[in-house]
DNA sequence: TTTTTTATTAATGATATGTTAACCTTAATG
DNA sequence: CATTAAGGTTAACATATCATTAATAAAAAA
């Protein structure tokens, strides 16, 4: 599946120009030109990647790697820092805001995509066939691989489970599953992710979906 | 649990100098002066990352990171090239070749420990069940490994234990531990907290939580 | 010994989750 | 245009597990 990013400078011409670049290269993005608008796109757009200019009006660029650091649901995305500002404590303080990388303009497409390239590798799921995996996901056919059956999965299921796929064995909260999922504006009743659960366990069996009273659900290779 | 670092250069001076930095710093250091014996000291050493010198005899930097990336147990360890080398193409084909970061020289200690840290925060939840430590936890996944056992705890149980287990041997107060797993607000009797750490114990076995009447409990590892 | 603090146990209570069926939508079909 | 079917959601209720309390025992301190 195709990796987001969110691409936040107040300057139009390096929006575009990075917009471009990322596109060609089979990314989805998603544009911001200050602080509080990227946090507010990001809710939403749910990026994998947000690329941060450092000095932008309204709220910099360290205090918004802060917030983004503070946000259960955005917490965990990779933050790159762009700037022209190639001093030693800018970039320790980028770092130490919680950033993932710290990359200086002028910026050179090819080296930033590698760059980019290296970021995203580390979260890609690393449970590719382990042959003696049971289960596994096809995002692009959309289709759960329960002991090689290939099993058609409605929308919201699969999207359900591919999110506890992502990470097996990490704990996804009921709130982190409704924005992903759901999305963030959507509101649907307490028992909607249960009975998701429950036909998906109907479907695969029990023994892989573990829940977490008071916590969350996950799921189990 | 500190964290392991394999330091690969050819110049004598700078193993020295990274390798004091970096022990200064908290992390356990091995180092090599060329691919060849960074793969074997890898081996045993399974560091959590390796800093690698670009040009060096025998095997260069890139075949290196190319080598790491093939082994089964070394592929995913963190690699961050260190080298002299600003050209683009380089930055590219180190990145390519697997590399996490590409760090230019001259070496600003700094910085560099900044991103470091920036690195190694990625896989902070990682298991290392390779030390002689038989008590872990794992606030992602929420279980306690015992003995390399995953042991899926209650939520109260869970964060009663998380909050000993953030400074082992540290005596917390009951009066801590009511705020902390339990909120400022919120008013329980006397005896709950003695409750759960008994059902701690009967999981954990006796010898990990210490009272120390009077005052509160304690972790032991 | 007396007092205070903690341990233990079982019972109770609270609440998050499980389950089922009915009810909307929406899109496909006749 | 009505009909059907599938997915998605809700509501009502059941259940299970966890959290808490209360009562009593044990241990340590005074």
């Amino acid at each position: 599946m195709s990796k987001k990013i969110l691409i936040v400078d107040d300057e139009k011409d390096i929006l575009e120009l990075l917009d471009y670049h990322l596109i060609k290269e089979g990314y989805k993005t998603m544009k911001a030109s200050n602080g509080k608008e990227a946090l507010k796109v990001a809710k939403d757009f749910l990026p994998d990647l947000v690329l941060l200019d450092l000095m932008m009006p309204e709220m910099d660029g360290i205090e918004t790697c802060l917030e983004f650091r503070e946000n259960k649901i955005l917490k965990d995305c990779l933050i790159a820092i762009l700037t022209a500002r190639a001093e030693d404590y800018s970039q320790i303080a980028g770092l130490n805001a919680g950033a993932d990388d710290y990359i200086n303009k002028p910026i050179k497409p090819r080296v930033l995509l590698s760059r980019i390239k290296a970021l995203l590798r580390r979260i890609e799921s690393k449970v590719k066939n382990d042959s003696n995996v049971e289960l596994e996901i096809d995002t692009e056919k959309y289709v759960a691989i329960l002991k090689g059956e290939e099993m058609l999965l409605p929308k919201k299921e699969f999207e359900l489970l591919a999110l506890l796929f992502s990470k097996p064995g990490k704990v996804f909260t009921r709130e982190v599953i409704l924005a992903r999922v759901w999305g963030d504006d959507i509101i649907v009743g307490d028992r909607t992710i249960d009975v998701h659960i429950r036909k998906l366990r109907e479907k695969l069996g029990n023994q892989y979906i573990k829940t977490v009273k008071g916590v969350g659900y996950k799921l189990k290779l």
